[in-house]
DNA sequence: ATTAGCACTCGACTCGAAGGAGTGCTAACA
DNA sequence: TGTTAGCACTCCTTCGAGTCGAGTGCTAAT
């Protein structure tokens, strides 16, 4: 598994070749293009010897060669040079990703829109899975003499609410009484914690049942937990593997879409990597994936305080701009992790 | 402009049998397979007559003929057939949009699923905007001592809310007067009447002006307002393109995804329709858009009450199953507004 | 160990011939 | 006069042969 100096600089020299064209690279435009001092014979040579240590494709027999996964994952792991950000691209990162931005969601809604503008690759992301965040308040509002609004209030000004018609009035006295049990049994547990059908009785006994009325605000305030994690996908400028000739063949451009409407497929890729740090990258079959066995996905996690509710990624071909990808994905992700703290300081500081 | 019945017959048996197979039709198959009672010689000259006023094109020369845009409109207004929709067709939506939806525009996005499933082209949808309905009610609710949470009530259980920070802690009495003052001056108005800057005025000076709490509360008014109509798109069922051949071309394909991502143009497309009864058809070139020359927009609009509030459509190849979308989409624009009456019956009857 | 040289391989491209679907026109027919 | 059979013609599609060129592997010389 140990590769020398020169084999070293010859395989970074065709996967970043590779990475550029998109084109088998042949022994003769390695010798010429790169300084190595070596003639076009040499290379050969060595370049056989990396295509048996399967470092290296050969297409068919009189190609050149194109790097195999194992390749990209050698590059990516000891051959790669990180590249910086440009400041326009800062600049636009932050442009998308400081505006006004009231729901979390949102957010990440900004930051999958600004990654797939950036590297020009497809962006996935899931919004903030919210199961281990703290429930903060519990509101039940009149709002017509029949009618009651249920508020819960999460972190980070997640708010949800539900309607629900009471079959007869009854005095803001008894909402408030109802709000204040709610609040005391409920308040400060994270909403997997909560153990509602118990919860539902202890309230029955403090308010005084009465579970007519409330029976159908209790639900309200299931229901609105339900909401909070609606397991979305977000994916933004799919049409981008049209740039790239691996997806040239219809059928492979189509395959990759339809792997992308899978919204299920999506979320599984992303949640992935909860417990890893930092950013993830899965080359070519890593994943597992037949329909995009010639895709890499890149994804890394992001926080609110110290518990990861989310995450983000991209997708393209193997042949990507790993360390543009890869340095995007650390700006953005510190940016989000930077905004949801805001968010989260500016509403329940 | 003036078609007799064996004109119609015959321009009737091209354009089925060319929404079947997607191939130019030759004179031949139509007196094979059509019991027409003529020659092929007849049917061709019939054909070219056909072709001269416009209603068949030939690719070249010695190739059958293709319906234009004119026969299509022409087989669209007078020779079409309406298919009824299947018991499981029918079902499959009744499953699909009696669910229990809290939210309006859940609705849509269902609707908008369920139509592109069963027509297996690509469905477009606006949710409902919603600038002329009424406000039903402002509230302002403490959450913790120094934030409140502005809630706003529209029609049809649609709410929404802004957390907002205050200076310095109020009396809950404080956040009552305030909370009725907004209910008086705010609700009954249609969205779009209300004149914020004006009402602002107002109620500073009937709560007695103390705007350095007023204001943050007044502005999270406008913020919820705002966030009434967020002119979304829904598309689903993009990649059903693929199924057709004349989108086997890349290029093709490429430029109809691309102007799905276009959100404001397919607003625009949706919008067109709102002071139009019924089922809209925009065929080819009808619509002017260079992009999607070849393909067909169908629309119709959905209300609550008597207010059109949105707009859901499919877009296809020009060679469409004209009566089997027509049929869907009159059957799912009949359900939608059926739920959005209940929603508003259940919520605010 | 490196390199020059050379025969060989194989995909990409071009060109032309063959095949076939469909037409338009003409002439015959009812 | 409308309909039909027949036929020459057009033009797309497919397929195979031939050519080109990039690139390889191997051998022998340095």
């Amino acid at each position: 598994m140990f590769l020398d100096d020169r084999k070293r600089r010859i395989l970074q020299a065709i996967i970043d070749d590779y990475i550029d064209t998109a084109e088998p690279i042949g022994s003769r435009s390695i010798a010429r293009k790169h300084e190595l001092g070596l003639s076009s014979a040499t290379i050969r040579n060595e370049m056989a010897d990396l295509e048996e240590m399967g470092y290296l494709e050969q297409p068919h027999t009189s190609a050149g060669r194109i790097p195999s996964d194992k390749g990209y994952r050698f590059y990516v792991d000891q051959l790669m040079k990180m590249t910086e950000l440009s400041t326009e691209e800062i600049i636009s990162i932050r442009n998308a990703m400081e505006v006004r931005i009231n729901e979390l969601s949102q957010l990440i809604r900004q930051a999958s829109m600004i990654m797939s503008k950036i590297t020009r690759y497809t962006s996935l992301a899931v919004p903030p899975q919210l199961k281990k965040s703290t429930l903060k308040a519990v509101q039940v509002v009149p709002i017509e003499p029949d009618k009651v609004l249920v508020i819960v209030v999460i972190n980070a000004g997640v708010v949800r609410n539900n309607m629900v018609k009471i079959p007869k009035e009854v005095s803001p006295d008894y909402l408030i009484n109802v709000s204040n049990v709610l609040n005391e049994k409920l308040s400060g547990h994270t909403l997997e914690q909560l153990n509602l059908p118990f919860i539902i009785k202890e309230v029955e006994s403090s308010v005084g049942a009465c579970s007519e009325l409330l029976g159908p605000i209790l639900n309200s305030v299931v229901e609105c937990i339900k909401q909070v994690d609606n397991a979305e996908v977000i994916t933004d400028g799919a049409t981008n593997i049209f740039n790239y000739p691996e997806f040239r063949d219809l059928i492979k451009a189509r395959e990759f879409l339809n792997v992308l409407d899978e919204k299920d497929i999506i979320c599984k890729l992303l949640a992935n990597n909860y417990d890893k740090k930092g950013i993830n990258i899965l080359i070519g079959n890593e994943h597992g994936l037949e329909e995009i066995k010639e895709c890499t996905l890149i994804t890394t996690t992001y926080s609110m305080g110290d518990i990861v509710v989310g995450s983000i990624g991209i997708i393209g071909p193997t042949r990507m701009e790993y360390s543009k990808v890869i340095s995007s994905m650390n700006y953005i992700r510190k940016k989000i992790n930077q905004e949801i703290n805001k968010l989260i300081d500016e509403k329940f500081e």
